[in-house]
DNA sequence: CCCAACGCTGACGTCAGTGTCAGTTGGTAG
DNA sequence: CTACCAACTGACACTGACGTCAGCGTTGGG
Protein backbone atom coordinates (compact mmCIF):
# COMPACT_ATOMS: atom_id res chain seq x y z
CA UNK A 1 0.00 0.00 0.00
CA UNK A 2 1.84 3.24 0.94
CA UNK A 3 4.97 3.98 -0.29
CA UNK A 4 8.49 3.95 1.58
CA UNK A 5 8.56 7.01 0.27
CA UNK A 6 5.29 8.52 1.15
CA UNK A 7 5.39 7.15 4.41
CA UNK A 8 9.48 8.88 4.86
CA UNK A 9 7.24 12.36 3.58
CA UNK A 10 4.87 11.67 6.53
CA UNK A 11 7.48 11.50 9.32
CA UNK A 12 9.02 14.66 8.10
CA UNK A 13 5.60 16.62 8.40
CA UNK A 14 5.22 14.99 11.28
CA UNK A 15 9.02 15.73 12.54
CA UNK A 16 8.11 19.13 11.17
CA UNK A 17 5.34 19.81 13.29
CA UNK A 18 6.23 18.63 16.47
CA UNK A 19 8.64 21.44 16.73
CA UNK A 20 6.67 24.05 15.63
CA UNK A 21 4.12 23.43 17.90
CA UNK A 22 6.42 22.80 20.52
CA UNK A 23 8.07 26.20 19.39
CA UNK A 24 5.27 28.46 19.00
CA UNK A 25 2.10 27.12 20.64
CA UNK A 26 -1.05 25.10 18.94
CA UNK A 27 -2.68 28.90 18.34
CA UNK A 28 0.49 30.67 16.63
CA UNK A 29 1.54 28.02 14.68
CA UNK A 30 0.34 27.75 10.66
CA UNK A 31 0.77 25.14 7.93
CA UNK A 32 3.23 27.18 6.11
CA UNK A 33 5.34 27.19 9.41
CA UNK A 34 5.05 23.34 9.25
CA UNK A 35 6.19 23.10 5.25
CA UNK A 36 9.05 25.70 5.27
CA UNK A 37 10.50 23.63 8.09
CA UNK A 38 9.74 20.60 6.02
CA UNK A 39 11.21 22.24 3.00
CA UNK A 40 7.95 21.53 1.06
CA UNK A 41 5.39 23.01 -0.60
CA UNK A 42 1.73 24.04 0.86
CA UNK A 43 -0.18 21.67 -1.37
CA UNK A 44 2.14 18.53 -0.65
CA UNK A 45 0.69 19.33 3.56
CA UNK A 46 -2.88 18.47 2.20
CA UNK A 47 -1.75 15.43 0.40
CA UNK A 48 -0.92 13.79 3.89
CA UNK A 49 -3.30 15.47 6.36
CA UNK A 50 -6.71 16.89 6.44
CA UNK A 51 -5.63 20.24 8.09
CA UNK A 52 -3.59 21.74 11.27
CA UNK A 53 -6.28 19.65 13.37
CA UNK A 54 -5.14 16.33 12.07
CA UNK A 55 -1.91 16.36 12.27
CA UNK A 56 -1.70 17.74 15.71
CA UNK A 57 -3.99 15.03 16.79
CA UNK A 58 -1.90 12.29 14.97
CA UNK A 59 1.11 13.56 17.17
CA UNK A 60 -0.56 13.45 20.25
CA UNK A 61 -2.38 10.13 19.72
CA UNK A 62 0.28 8.19 18.45
CA UNK A 63 2.75 9.64 21.67
CA UNK A 64 0.24 9.07 24.03
CA UNK A 65 -0.27 5.41 22.39
CA UNK A 66 3.60 4.88 22.60
CA UNK A 67 3.49 6.20 26.57
CA UNK A 68 1.04 3.54 27.88
CA UNK A 69 1.95 0.86 25.32
CA UNK A 70 5.39 1.52 27.10
CA UNK A 71 3.97 0.08 30.14
CA UNK A 72 3.48 -3.26 31.42
CA UNK A 73 1.62 -5.27 33.51
CA UNK A 74 2.44 -6.28 36.83
CA UNK A 75 3.49 -10.34 36.65
CA UNK A 76 2.74 -12.02 40.22
CA UNK A 77 3.77 -15.48 38.78
CA UNK A 78 5.72 -17.16 41.25
CA UNK A 79 9.27 -16.41 39.04
CA UNK A 80 9.14 -12.96 38.34
CA UNK A 81 10.92 -9.71 40.15
CA UNK A 82 9.17 -8.48 42.88
CA UNK A 83 6.20 -5.79 42.07
CA UNK A 84 8.12 -2.81 43.18
CA UNK A 85 11.11 -3.78 41.05
CA UNK A 86 8.31 -3.96 38.30
CA UNK A 87 7.03 -0.72 38.72
CA UNK A 88 10.24 0.84 38.64
CA UNK A 89 11.44 -0.88 35.37
CA UNK A 90 7.66 0.84 34.32
CA UNK A 91 8.57 3.76 35.59
CA UNK A 92 11.90 4.09 33.64
CA UNK A 93 10.45 3.45 30.21
CA UNK A 94 8.18 6.30 30.54
CA UNK A 95 10.67 8.57 31.52
CA UNK A 96 12.90 7.41 29.37
CA UNK A 97 10.39 7.61 26.91
CA UNK A 98 9.79 11.50 27.99
CA UNK A 99 13.35 12.22 27.59
CA UNK A 100 13.88 10.84 24.37
CA UNK A 101 10.86 13.17 22.78
CA UNK A 102 10.79 16.34 24.70
CA UNK A 103 8.60 18.25 22.27
CA UNK A 104 6.20 15.83 22.25
CA UNK A 105 6.00 15.72 26.35
CA UNK A 106 5.25 19.46 26.13
CA UNK A 107 2.50 18.95 23.21
CA UNK A 108 0.95 16.11 24.89
CA UNK A 109 0.94 16.90 28.66
CA UNK A 110 1.41 20.49 28.02
CA UNK A 111 -0.73 21.98 25.82
CA UNK A 112 -3.28 19.18 23.96
CA UNK A 113 -6.44 19.70 26.21
CA UNK A 114 -8.82 22.48 25.29
CA UNK A 115 -7.58 22.82 21.61
CA UNK A 116 -10.50 20.96 20.42
CA UNK A 117 -13.48 19.08 21.72
CA UNK A 118 -13.13 16.62 19.40
CA UNK A 119 -9.44 15.75 20.14
CA UNK A 120 -10.48 16.18 23.63
CA UNK A 121 -13.05 13.55 23.98
CA UNK A 122 -10.58 11.56 21.45
CA UNK A 123 -7.91 12.23 24.54
CA UNK A 124 -10.73 11.46 27.18
CA UNK A 125 -10.94 7.97 25.98
CA UNK A 126 -7.21 6.86 25.77
CA UNK A 127 -6.60 8.38 29.26
CA UNK A 128 -9.98 6.86 30.85
CA UNK A 129 -8.83 3.13 29.22
CA UNK A 130 -5.12 3.58 30.76
CA UNK A 131 -6.72 4.62 34.20
CA UNK A 132 -8.94 1.85 34.50
CA UNK A 133 -5.94 -0.43 33.33
CA UNK A 134 -4.13 0.85 36.03
CA UNK A 135 -7.35 1.20 38.71
CA UNK A 136 -7.06 -2.77 38.63
CA UNK A 137 -3.37 -2.80 39.27
CA UNK A 138 -3.81 -1.10 42.31
CA UNK A 139 -7.16 -2.81 43.08
CA UNK A 140 -4.74 -6.13 42.95
CA UNK A 141 -2.21 -4.42 45.01
CA UNK A 142 -4.16 -3.35 47.51
CA UNK A 143 -5.51 -6.85 48.29
CA UNK A 144 -1.76 -7.66 48.45
CA UNK A 145 -1.25 -5.48 50.95
CA UNK A 146 1.12 -3.57 48.66
CA UNK A 147 -0.74 -0.52 47.58
CA UNK A 148 -2.13 1.50 50.90
CA UNK A 149 -6.42 1.66 51.29
CA UNK A 150 -7.71 4.25 50.08
CA UNK A 151 -10.11 5.77 46.99
CA UNK A 152 -7.92 4.80 44.27
CA UNK A 153 -9.43 6.94 41.49
CA UNK A 154 -7.95 10.02 43.92
CA UNK A 155 -4.90 7.70 44.20
CA UNK A 156 -3.97 7.82 40.48
CA UNK A 157 -5.07 11.30 39.32
CA UNK A 158 -2.58 12.40 42.09
CA UNK A 159 0.08 10.10 40.85
CA UNK A 160 -0.61 10.81 37.08
CA UNK A 161 -0.80 14.30 37.89
CA UNK A 162 2.46 14.21 39.72
CA UNK A 163 4.24 12.68 37.01
CA UNK A 164 3.14 14.67 34.33
CA UNK A 165 4.30 18.05 35.68
CA UNK A 166 7.76 16.38 37.02
CA UNK A 167 8.45 15.18 33.00
CA UNK A 168 6.86 18.46 31.58
CA UNK A 169 9.29 20.48 34.26
CA UNK A 170 11.99 18.22 33.44
CA UNK A 171 12.05 18.89 29.47
CA UNK A 172 11.38 22.22 29.82
CA UNK A 173 14.41 22.98 32.31
CA UNK A 174 12.77 24.04 35.37
CA UNK A 175 14.25 20.89 37.52
CA UNK A 176 17.59 18.56 36.50
CA UNK A 177 16.40 16.04 34.32
CA UNK A 178 18.63 13.01 34.84
CA UNK A 179 16.64 9.94 34.13
CA UNK A 180 17.41 7.89 37.10
CA UNK A 181 16.89 11.17 40.06
CA UNK A 182 13.09 11.70 38.19
CA UNK A 183 12.95 7.66 38.85
CA UNK A 184 14.09 7.79 42.21
CA UNK A 185 11.84 10.97 42.79
CA UNK A 186 8.69 9.65 42.03
CA UNK A 187 9.72 6.31 43.49
CA UNK A 188 10.24 8.09 47.11
CA UNK A 189 7.11 9.97 46.55
CA UNK A 190 5.10 7.16 46.04
CA UNK A 191 6.70 5.05 49.04
CA UNK A 192 6.67 7.88 51.01
CA UNK A 193 4.85 11.00 50.08
CA UNK A 194 6.41 14.35 51.31
CA UNK A 195 6.16 14.67 54.84
CA UNK A 196 8.35 12.36 57.54
CA UNK A 197 6.77 9.92 59.70
CA UNK A 198 4.93 11.27 62.34
CA UNK B 1 -11.31 56.56 38.56
CA UNK B 2 -12.98 53.60 37.30
CA UNK B 3 -16.71 54.11 37.51
CA UNK B 4 -19.25 51.27 39.66
CA UNK B 5 -20.96 50.97 36.08
CA UNK B 6 -17.78 50.64 34.45
CA UNK B 7 -16.44 48.14 36.61
CA UNK B 8 -19.84 45.60 36.56
CA UNK B 9 -19.68 45.73 32.57
CA UNK B 10 -15.89 44.60 33.09
CA UNK B 11 -16.98 41.88 35.08
CA UNK B 12 -20.13 40.78 33.21
CA UNK B 13 -17.12 40.40 30.01
CA UNK B 14 -14.69 38.39 32.33
CA UNK B 15 -17.88 36.03 33.15
CA UNK B 16 -18.81 35.76 29.86
CA UNK B 17 -15.01 34.73 28.66
CA UNK B 18 -14.55 32.38 31.20
CA UNK B 19 -17.98 30.80 30.22
CA UNK B 20 -16.84 30.67 26.54
CA UNK B 21 -13.19 29.61 26.93
CA UNK B 22 -14.48 26.81 29.67
CA UNK B 23 -16.69 25.30 27.01
CA UNK B 24 -15.18 26.04 23.24
CA UNK B 25 -11.92 26.09 24.29
CA UNK B 26 -9.37 28.84 23.49
CA UNK B 27 -8.95 28.29 19.97
CA UNK B 28 -12.71 27.70 19.15
CA UNK B 29 -14.08 30.77 21.02
CA UNK B 30 -14.15 34.08 19.63
CA UNK B 31 -15.07 37.74 20.43
CA UNK B 32 -18.19 37.47 19.37
CA UNK B 33 -19.52 34.23 21.09
CA UNK B 34 -18.44 36.66 24.34
CA UNK B 35 -20.31 39.66 23.38
CA UNK B 36 -23.33 37.23 22.15
CA UNK B 37 -23.17 35.55 25.76
CA UNK B 38 -22.98 39.00 27.27
CA UNK B 39 -25.87 40.75 25.23
CA UNK B 40 -23.51 43.36 24.13
CA UNK B 41 -22.08 44.61 21.16
CA UNK B 42 -18.72 43.78 19.20
CA UNK B 43 -17.22 47.15 19.71
CA UNK B 44 -17.90 46.92 23.16
CA UNK B 45 -15.66 44.68 24.37
CA UNK B 46 -12.48 45.91 22.59
CA UNK B 47 -13.62 49.53 24.90
CA UNK B 48 -12.63 47.03 28.33
CA UNK B 49 -9.81 44.11 26.39
CA UNK B 50 -7.47 44.56 24.08
CA UNK B 51 -8.33 41.40 22.25
CA UNK B 52 -9.25 37.49 23.04
CA UNK B 53 -5.51 36.85 24.45
CA UNK B 54 -5.92 40.10 26.58
CA UNK B 55 -9.33 38.84 28.45
CA UNK B 56 -7.66 35.22 28.85
CA UNK B 57 -4.91 36.43 30.43
CA UNK B 58 -7.09 38.72 32.84
CA UNK B 59 -8.91 35.26 33.56
CA UNK B 60 -5.43 33.13 33.86
CA UNK B 61 -3.54 35.92 35.80
CA UNK B 62 -6.67 36.70 38.23
CA UNK B 63 -7.11 33.04 39.21
CA UNK B 64 -3.63 32.31 39.94
CA UNK B 65 -2.96 35.01 41.84
CA UNK B 66 -6.45 34.00 44.31
CA UNK B 67 -4.83 30.50 44.14
CA UNK B 68 -1.83 31.87 45.49
CA UNK B 69 -2.94 34.20 47.75
CA UNK B 70 -4.90 31.67 49.38
CA UNK B 71 -1.71 29.93 50.28
CA UNK B 72 -0.70 31.19 53.86
CA UNK B 73 3.23 30.67 55.33
CA UNK B 74 3.63 28.21 57.81
CA UNK B 75 3.03 29.81 61.43
CA UNK B 76 5.83 28.43 63.39
CA UNK B 77 5.78 30.58 66.90
CA UNK B 78 5.06 29.07 69.75
CA UNK B 79 1.05 29.63 70.33
CA UNK B 80 0.38 28.36 66.39
CA UNK B 81 -1.62 25.38 65.35
CA UNK B 82 0.64 22.13 64.17
CA UNK B 83 2.29 22.92 61.04
CA UNK B 84 0.21 19.97 59.41
CA UNK B 85 -3.02 21.59 60.32
CA UNK B 86 -1.68 24.93 58.82
CA UNK B 87 -1.01 22.82 55.71
CA UNK B 88 -4.30 21.13 55.77
CA UNK B 89 -5.61 24.23 56.11
CA UNK B 90 -4.04 25.79 53.21
CA UNK B 91 -5.30 22.32 51.18
CA UNK B 92 -8.55 23.62 52.18
CA UNK B 93 -8.65 26.94 51.16
CA UNK B 94 -7.48 26.26 47.49
CA UNK B 95 -9.39 23.33 47.24
CA UNK B 96 -12.46 25.19 48.31
CA UNK B 97 -11.67 28.38 45.59
CA UNK B 98 -11.04 25.48 42.96
CA UNK B 99 -14.19 24.02 43.64
CA UNK B 100 -16.21 27.44 43.98
CA UNK B 101 -14.86 28.40 40.11
CA UNK B 102 -14.67 24.97 38.28
CA UNK B 103 -14.08 26.92 35.20
CA UNK B 104 -11.24 28.74 35.59
CA UNK B 105 -9.52 25.43 37.12
CA UNK B 106 -10.14 23.75 33.23
CA UNK B 107 -8.97 27.28 32.09
CA UNK B 108 -6.19 28.21 34.06
CA UNK B 109 -4.73 24.51 34.84
CA UNK B 110 -5.94 23.13 31.87
CA UNK B 111 -5.64 24.67 28.90
CA UNK B 112 -3.75 28.05 29.45
CA UNK B 113 -0.39 26.80 29.25
CA UNK B 114 0.61 26.56 24.94
CA UNK B 115 -1.80 29.36 23.70
CA UNK B 116 0.72 32.30 23.24
CA UNK B 117 4.41 32.76 24.28
CA UNK B 118 4.24 35.75 26.07
CA UNK B 119 1.73 34.17 28.45
CA UNK B 120 3.47 31.38 29.22
CA UNK B 121 6.18 33.13 29.92
CA UNK B 122 4.05 35.60 33.08
CA UNK B 123 2.84 31.94 33.62
CA UNK B 124 5.90 30.57 34.34
CA UNK B 125 7.02 34.15 37.07
CA UNK B 126 3.86 33.31 38.78
CA UNK B 127 4.71 30.00 38.96
CA UNK B 128 8.30 30.39 39.25
CA UNK B 129 7.72 32.73 42.05
CA UNK B 130 4.94 30.33 44.49
CA UNK B 131 7.22 27.68 43.80
CA UNK B 132 10.32 29.77 45.37
CA UNK B 133 8.01 30.70 48.46
CA UNK B 134 7.23 26.94 48.74
CA UNK B 135 10.66 25.51 48.19
CA UNK B 136 12.06 28.18 51.18
CA UNK B 137 9.22 26.61 53.42
CA UNK B 138 9.83 22.93 52.19
CA UNK B 139 13.79 23.78 53.60
CA UNK B 140 12.25 24.68 56.68
CA UNK B 141 10.35 21.87 57.05
CA UNK B 142 13.76 19.56 56.35
CA UNK B 143 15.94 21.30 58.85
CA UNK B 144 12.68 20.91 61.53
CA UNK B 145 12.27 17.34 60.42
CA UNK B 146 9.19 17.51 59.31
CA UNK B 147 9.76 17.16 55.35
CA UNK B 148 11.49 14.53 54.62
CA UNK B 149 15.15 14.61 52.54
CA UNK B 150 15.26 14.54 48.90
CA UNK B 151 15.52 17.15 45.89
CA UNK B 152 12.70 19.82 46.81
CA UNK B 153 12.33 20.47 43.36
CA UNK B 154 11.51 17.68 42.22
CA UNK B 155 9.30 16.74 45.31
CA UNK B 156 7.15 20.17 44.52
CA UNK B 157 6.93 19.72 41.08
CA UNK B 158 5.39 16.04 41.66
CA UNK B 159 2.83 17.49 44.82
CA UNK B 160 1.85 20.44 42.49
CA UNK B 161 1.22 18.68 39.83
CA UNK B 162 -0.94 16.01 41.74
CA UNK B 163 -3.05 18.47 43.18
CA UNK B 164 -3.11 20.09 39.92
CA UNK B 165 -4.66 17.19 38.05
CA UNK B 166 -6.96 15.94 40.74
CA UNK B 167 -8.15 19.36 40.53
CA UNK B 168 -8.94 18.80 37.01
CA UNK B 169 -10.41 15.94 37.63
CA UNK B 170 -13.03 16.72 40.09
CA UNK B 171 -14.14 20.03 38.31
CA UNK B 172 -14.54 17.63 35.14
CA UNK B 173 -16.63 14.96 36.97
CA UNK B 174 -13.85 12.44 36.71
CA UNK B 175 -13.26 12.05 39.68
CA UNK B 176 -15.75 12.61 43.28
CA UNK B 177 -15.67 16.16 44.07
CA UNK B 178 -16.68 16.86 47.81
CA UNK B 179 -14.21 18.98 49.45
CA UNK B 180 -13.07 16.98 52.39
CA UNK B 181 -12.29 13.98 50.68
CA UNK B 182 -10.11 16.04 48.42
CA UNK B 183 -8.14 17.22 50.98
CA UNK B 184 -7.95 14.08 52.94
CA UNK B 185 -7.04 12.27 49.48
CA UNK B 186 -3.90 14.86 48.97
CA UNK B 187 -3.23 15.02 52.90
CA UNK B 188 -2.52 11.11 52.63
CA UNK B 189 -0.46 11.09 49.79
CA UNK B 190 1.72 13.99 51.00
CA UNK B 191 2.08 11.40 54.30
CA UNK B 192 2.30 8.16 53.08
CA UNK B 193 2.55 7.80 49.10
CA UNK B 194 0.73 4.84 47.39
CA UNK B 195 2.66 1.99 48.78
CA UNK B 196 2.16 0.57 51.52
CA UNK B 197 5.18 0.29 54.33
CA UNK B 198 7.67 -2.33 52.89
C1' DC C 1 -34.69 71.58 30.94
C1' DC C 2 -30.24 71.27 28.65
C1' DC C 3 -26.16 69.42 27.06
C1' DA C 4 -21.78 67.32 27.85
C1' DA C 5 -19.68 63.20 28.91
C1' DC C 6 -20.04 58.60 28.92
C1' DG C 7 -21.21 54.16 27.33
C1' DC C 8 -22.59 51.64 23.64
C1' DT C 9 -23.58 50.17 18.76
C1' DG C 10 -22.87 47.34 14.53
C1' DA C 11 -21.77 47.72 9.61
C1' DC C 12 -17.51 47.85 7.30
C1' DG C 13 -12.90 47.22 5.30
C1' DT C 14 -8.90 44.37 6.16
C1' DC C 15 -6.04 40.53 6.23
C1' DA C 16 -3.83 36.27 7.70
C1' DG C 17 -4.40 31.80 6.93
C1' DT C 18 -6.87 28.30 4.38
C1' DG C 19 -7.67 24.57 1.05
C1' DT C 20 -7.69 23.74 -4.02
C1' DC C 21 -6.33 22.33 -8.47
C1' DA C 22 -4.32 22.77 -13.02
C1' DG C 23 0.12 22.15 -14.19
C1' DT C 24 5.16 20.41 -13.55
C1' DT C 25 8.66 17.11 -12.26
C1' DG C 26 11.20 12.96 -12.06
C1' DG C 27 11.55 8.16 -11.44
C1' DT C 28 10.45 3.68 -13.59
C1' DA C 29 8.62 0.05 -16.47
C1' DG C 30 8.00 -1.54 -21.01
C1' DC D 1 13.14 6.42 -25.96
C1' DT D 2 8.69 7.07 -24.45
C1' DA D 3 4.78 6.85 -21.82
C1' DC D 4 2.99 6.80 -17.51
C1' DC D 5 1.96 7.98 -12.83
C1' DA D 6 2.67 9.26 -8.23
C1' DA D 7 4.48 13.02 -5.92
C1' DC D 8 4.84 17.62 -5.72
C1' DT D 9 4.13 22.70 -6.65
C1' DG D 10 2.44 27.41 -5.69
C1' DA D 11 -0.70 31.00 -7.38
C1' DC D 12 -5.36 31.76 -6.51
C1' DA D 13 -9.98 32.50 -4.69
C1' DC D 14 -12.14 32.38 -0.44
C1' DT D 15 -13.37 32.74 4.39
C1' DG D 16 -14.37 34.34 8.80
C1' DA D 17 -12.61 36.63 12.58
C1' DC D 18 -10.70 41.00 13.58
C1' DG D 19 -10.53 45.82 15.19
C1' DT D 20 -12.39 50.44 14.04
C1' DC D 21 -15.13 54.48 14.23
C1' DA D 22 -18.81 57.70 13.17
C1' DG D 23 -22.93 58.13 15.17
C1' DC D 24 -26.71 57.05 18.58
C1' DG D 25 -28.94 56.81 23.30
C1' DT D 26 -28.72 57.80 28.29
C1' DT D 27 -27.72 59.82 32.38
C1' DG D 28 -26.93 63.18 35.75
C1' DG D 29 -24.87 67.74 37.21
C1' DG D 30 -25.86 72.52 36.66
Amino acid sequence: MTSPRRELRRRQLLDAARDVFAEKGYVAATVDDVVARCGVARGTFYLYFDDKLDVFGALVSDFFARVAGSIRPIDLSPGAPRPREQLRANLHRVVGLALAEPHLVTITFGTAFGVDPALDERLARFYGALSTFMDETLQTGQQLGLVRAGDRRLMLSIAIGGLQQLLRDAVGGQVPGDEDALVDAVMDFLEGGLLARA
